[in-house]
DNA sequence: GCCTTCCCATACGTATGCGTATGGAAGTTA
DNA sequence: TAACTTCCATACGCATACGTATGGGAAGGC
């Protein structure tokens, strides 16, 4: 995976980039301006080197932003899925994740994601699996609180579009005032 | 509004450009691709024209851009608003119009738009008033079928959100699938 | 038929950002 | 310490896209 080997972590007198430091940097870049300010001049200046140090660690910018995706869905997956202690009562598991997720504001980057990689074919499909992942641990939930498969399906989709669609609008509340409507809104999912 | 003032819209043997078909060009292209697709020489190429209309209709790309958004939200007040005929049963006008919103895919243009204006703070705004309108107009909705002011607050932002993230779920299902998903969910929203 | 206005073509200057070539400094190994 | 590897700086070429300057053709008024 990288290129550096097994070795050490080298600590030196200089700065010396990885592979980590430059997409950890885009990922913020990402977050502050979109992909437009994912450019590799701009990075370079952040971490204070040159593109010498870009072009030593990746092939071309191209292959930077696959390697920037796969970033973002390694870091999606594991805090999704992988997770603390929930609790053991269903009903209070679908709550407890719903709570979570605005409160830790997972998904907090997916507009982001969404949002550039919505008119590249290849690159969309890595984010579909991760709405696939998703969508299914949240299914699990909601199935595990006694609902049908169908029923399940349609209050897990309804959840998530609820959590994307929040990202997207324009007028962003507080996160308490988002936590009690998402309270509100899994107390709905969950009565029938 | 316009520089052609009131005149006749004088029928030429060639091809002479509006502000509306630099427009609506522009909004094809954002649908395509993204704003970065929107480009003034890639425009003109497809209106089969040069630069030279571009700068004469408009000052530069920053504004035309603003009367872009404008454009559309224009576009989108009326098309939300402004209805054919609902039924008259205020639980039935629910249903109507959130099945509308699925078949003549209201919204359809919001994720490039929201794509590309997020990060610009004075161009967010202008997608803040029209969240604002939609949800006023849900809400009016709810309210009239019977809920509290909380509660038909409540069911306009979980209709809002859903509408607005399943335009940005990176699996598209079918149109008929997305409807019958949409009736159940406000199945939920007006069950209590 | 001429002149004015409207609308566009052409050519140019400039800025930005990618990728490459090459040298060199710091750290590692023998 | 000499050779070798790792990582980065510098300088350059090149493509894209904006904006401007200028000229000109077409349509309508006189």
């Amino acid at each position: 995976m990288s290129t550096r080997g097994i070795t050490k972590p080298k600590k030196s007198v200089i700065d010396r980039q990885s592979k980590e430091s430059w997409l950890n940097a885009a990922l913020k870049a990402l977050a502050s301006g979109g992909i437009d300010k994912v450019r590799v001049e701009s990075l370079a200046k952040n971490l204070g080197v040159t593109k010498g140090s870009f072009y030593w660690h990746f092939k071309d910018r191209e292959q930077f932003l696959d390697e920037l995706l796969n970033f973002w869905a390694e870091q999606s997956t594991q805090t999704v899925i992988a997770n603390p202690d929930y609790p053991t009562d269903s009903r209070a598991r679908v709550r407890a994740v719903a709570e979570d997720i605005v409160r830790r504001d997972l998904g907090g980057m997916d507009p982001h994601i969404r949002s550039w990689t919505q008119y590249d074919k290849r690159r969309a499909k890595v984010v579909a699996v991760i709405d696939k992942k998703r969508f299914e641990f949240l299914q699990d939930l909601f199935a595990a609180a006694g609902f049908s498969t169908s029923g399940a399906s349609l209050r897990a989709q309804s959840l998530y579009r609820y959590v994307l669609g929040e990202q997207f609008i324009s007028v962003r509340e507080s996160k308490s005032q988002r936590l009690q409507r998402m309270q509100a809104h899994v107390d709905l999912l969950l009565q029938a």
